[in-house]
DNA sequence: CTTCCTTTTTCACAAATGTGAAAACATGAA
DNA sequence: TTCATGTTTTCACATTTGTGAAAAAGGAAG
């Protein structure tokens, strides 16, 4: 049980716009509080885990690691913003990702299995997780023409299409990572540029 | 009002594994019969559109022309699988993409907004779409992957991950395009290769 | 402040992909 | 079949990105 701070609950009632009766006891009960470290790991890659959290505050990033074992960036999950391992939707298998603070984070952490238990108990729950698909949805498609339509320099570019991935917070390394080069091509083409 | 033949039922009851008490008077209602010609667009681009579809036969492709007009092209469909403009279910604006049919394609053709007004007339149509949402969202989660982990040369030996991209269906030309690579890195790629 | 460690930048060279043009090949229509 | 059209391959060369190493810059802890 958890007291969801005022931005986390605008969020979340912005994703439920259908429903205005949301009962917030039952909401909250399905969530924890936790603290994280900068660089603690919330998952690990390998763990069996379906866990789900929104971040009140901080900068998590969810990375792979290829078969030379360098990490791949996926996503960067900022204040209001939802992270989980998004295989599990689909494959109930061990995590293929790894999640990690970037900074000091708080979060509400959930899991999967107890949302989908609340499934047909109030509509408001399945709006919610539709809501919640669409927008990691969107992430990806954007993130697809991102790779299909520009090269790395126009991606370096374009970043400010990515709002949340806020240059100023991010270690270049990680932000080199996510835009799919080397951290020696970022360099590169960021001093190139100007 | 449809008659769907047996492999796209089998898919939709697939999609709706909670629900084995589907009114298919009222499913097929919402839908209507097309067929397309080989090269016909079935989607333009910057045509105000919430189609969805279900492709009986035949294959269609998605692309969006880049600033230099080149095509880019996003997925395939398949006999099965579902053709609509992803862009729409977050942003109710002119497609940005072009859905055209590469072979001749028969398809069931139905819209978004004729899904979302039967959410909650009965739960089997918030399950469709939440299952045609996260399908099409793996679809992107993989080709994120796809560009994040492999070069050029490993996205075409790795080509077998999506199963329905068929190689000896679809022209060269859009297979690059598919893989994010020119015609000509392509072929020197796909002929060094063995 | 100093030391240690990590991140970022720079550099020279290697490898991969793009470009523009031409040739070879395939396909469909008359 | 032949012609016209579109697709695929090949080639030489340009451009982009990767690689490995080293230097420079920045941050954290004592």
């Amino acid at each position: 049980m958890v007291d969801f701070n005022p931005k986390v609950k605008a969020k979340l009632v912005g994703m439920m716009p259908s429903h205005k009766d949301i009962d917030w006891d039952i909401f909250e009960s399905i969530f924890t509080k936790k603290q994280l470290a900068k660089k603690d790991n919330w998952v690990n890659e390998y763990e069996e885990s379906d866990k789900v959290c929104i971040v009140e505050s901080g900068l998590m990033r969810i990375f792979m690691y290829n078969q030379k074992g360098e990490e791949k960036t996926h996503s960067f999950i900022v204040e209001g913003g939802a992270a989980l391992n998004h295989f599990w939707i689909y494959a109930k298998e061990p995590s293929p990702v790894t999640i990690q603070a970037i900074e000091d984070t708080t979060l509400y952490e959930t899991s999967h299995t107890k949302i989908t238990q609340m499934f047909g108990k109030h509509p408001c729950w399945d709006e919610l997780y539709r809501n919640l698909l669409i927008e990691t949805f969107m992430f990806k498609l954007k993130r697809e023409m991102f790779f299909v339509m520009y090269d790395a320099s126009e991606r370096l570019e374009n970043l400010e299409e990515f709002p949340y991935v806020d240059p100023d917070r991010i270690p270049k390394t990680h932000l080199a990572s996510f835009l799919g080069i080397k951290p020696q091509s970022f360099s590169r083409i960021a001093n190139k540029n100007n």
